[in-house]
RNA sequence: GAUCGCGUAGCUCAGUCGGCAGAGCAGCCGCCUUUUAAGCGGCAGGUCCUGGGUUCGAGUCCCAGCGCGAUCACCA
């Protein structure tokens, strides 16, 4: 037909639905008068005073009726008809609306209308294809719905099913919210390394890769604490970091190997400054995500309230609520671990195996439809963090659950040299072999604490989970746009 | 890593007791100026995930493998 089916530059292109927006019932039904007039009496002028839009999008619905043609586009914004009526665009152009195939990305002017039926579209005089699909299309009715295809074909899936382009816009939204939060409060953005020669600040497997030219094997990093708190040593009392960790560890619904983690320093700051911002920035998003300050936003089966104040419980309290004994009870601690099915128990240090019986007993019972900050943890889980003055067993440590899941922790930092050593030390004795091969110690990171570290406030939220609780995705694959998966065999 | 489930046309899915491989949509051809997942009529479309085994005969039963999902384990 002697067309380029690869396009062109196309200007004054809107979103469709900023030009069904544009639809004026008034000039529609002036302008369907004068035609009908002008059927009876030839003599009769026909006016149309209705606007006139140039829109593109991706055909994903044609119902041809001889010498009209309906099609529906779709983009970003949602859904628009277009009408291609042979009496209105050229001979040329009608052949291609004839043959267009689903798929096939379209450009279309004309005024805004509607049908008889009422339906707002575009009645076009101009069309033309501006790149052809050669892919044969989902099915219409069910469309995409296997989760592997979805997944592998992510640019299928955001067009067949507009719910997928919908969640990564709002995921856009609640990281740049996050973003002008974090600003509004006087923070400051920075980027550390991703590529780590020790791999620290959390316990987690790490990839490990390899640079030629200095020949060292270096660490995907798994957190950017270490780094950010040098950061604080510089001079930079406000810092965050949004960007990416990895760990080489098991992936389910709410595990991807790389992920997206907010961290937050702030000196002079504490695990209760940490608590308040945090409280604040998730409310800030829900708000923003409802449209309204009655932020109660659905989460599966669940409703929850990010409106009211969060709930607060110490670890140890809720310990004994549940299992009517103190966590300081070394013997009905050991006993309850074994109940559980834990080995070994008399030779294991007691905080582990609290913290084993509380993860398996306690957690489960928290509400999850209302976000909870559990504080106070026991200090031997917690290696950076400053252990309490009065009670060195515990530390000042929160975690917040929501959803059933772990959106973060936060704690008043350790910035004694000498007990941080103390610490890692500790750490690596109990290390296997797996770990001592990529769990070194971080002299530069103690270097930095014996330089100084201002007292601190720490925090760190995992934005993929923030983002499936705010946008009511189940699994973290459905806010990742291109999650990890087994390259296909063959 | 463990257990369970699933894998059939481009897509969504049926397939009985082991007996010729099916439907709808998409595609192709013809007709049609008002359709709303669907105008009307016709045609074509297969590595039944892969490899073995049992059987006269396997999409179906058995074994092994691959992929995906769910649950668990791992994840201070």
């Amino acid at each position: 037909m002697g067309i380029e089916p690869y396009g062109r530059r196309v200007d004054g292109i809107i979103p469709l639905a900023e030009a069904r927006a544009k639809f004026d019932p008034a000039s529609h039904e002036a302008y369907r008068a004068s035609a009908e007039a002008a059927k009876e009496n030839p003599a009769h002028p026909v006016t149309d005073d209705r606007p006139r839009v140039v829109v593109a999008g991706r055909c994903v619905q044609i119902r041809a009726m001889g010498k009209l043609v309906f099609l529906v586009l779709r983009d970003h914004s949602g859904d628009l008809q277009i009408s291609v009526s042979k009496a209105q665009v050229d001979e040329n152009a009608f052949k291609i609306a004839r043959k267009l195939d689903y798929g096939d990305i379209v450009v279309a002017g004309g005024a805004m209308g509607a049908t008889q039926k009422g339906e707002v579209c575009v009645w076009a005089d101009r069309f033309e294809v501006h790149s052809k699909s050669l892919a044969p299309p989902p099915e219409k009715w069910h469309g995409l719905t296997d989760t592997e295809l979805r997944y592998r074909h992510r640019y299928v899936d955001m067009y067949a099913n507009p719910e997928t382009i919908e969640t990564f816009q709002l995921r856009s939204r609640i990281v740049s919210g996050v973003r002008r939060f974090m600003e509004g409060r006087g923070f400051l953005e920075v980027e550390t390394p991703m590529m780590q020669p020790v791999a620290g600040g959390a316990a987690a497997r790490p990839f490990v890769t390899h640079h030629n030219a200095l020949d060292i094997d270096l660490f995907l990093r798994i957190a950017p604490e270490l780094y950010l708190k040098r950061l604080l040593v510089g001079g930079l009392p406000r810092v965050f970091e949004i960007n990416r960790c990895f760990r080489n560890e098991g992936v389910d619904r709410s595990h991807n190997p790389e992920f997206t983690t907010l961290e937050v320093y702030e000196a002079f700051g504490d695990m209760w400054t940490m608590l308040e911002l945090t409280e604040s920035m998730l409310r800030n998003l829900a708000t923003m995500v409802a449209g309204s300050d009655n932020a109660v936003l659905p989460f599966g089966e669940l409703q929850i309230d990010w409106s009211r104040p969060f709930e607060r419980v110490a670890y140890g309290d809720l310990f004994r609520s549940i299992l009517g004994f103190t966590m300081w009870d070394s013997e009905k601690v050991r006993a309850k671990a074994a109940e559980l099915g834990r080995e070994n128990v008399a030779n294991r240090d007691p905080w582990l195996l609290v913290n084993e019986v509380y993860e398996e007993c306690c957690e489960p019972h928290l509400d999850p439809a209302r976000p909870t900050f559990v504080t106070d943890y026991p200090a031997v889980i917690s290696p950076l963090t400053r252990p309490q003055r009065d009670n060195p067993d515990l530390c000042d440590r929160w975690e917040l659950l929501a959803g059933g899941m772990e959106l973060g922790t936060a704690y008043t930092e350790l910035n004694d040299p000498d007990i941080q050593r103390a610490r890692f030390t500790e750490q690596l004795v109990g290390a296997d072999d797996e770990e001592q091969a990529f769990r070194t110690l971080d002299e530069d990171f103690l270097n930095a604490l014996q330089v100084g570290m201002p007292p601190a406030g720490g925090l760190g939220v995992g934005l993929d989970r923030v983002v499936m609780l705010l946008t009511n995705r189940r699994s973290i694959r459905d806010v990742i746009l291109f999650p990890l998966l087994k390259p296909e065999g063959d």
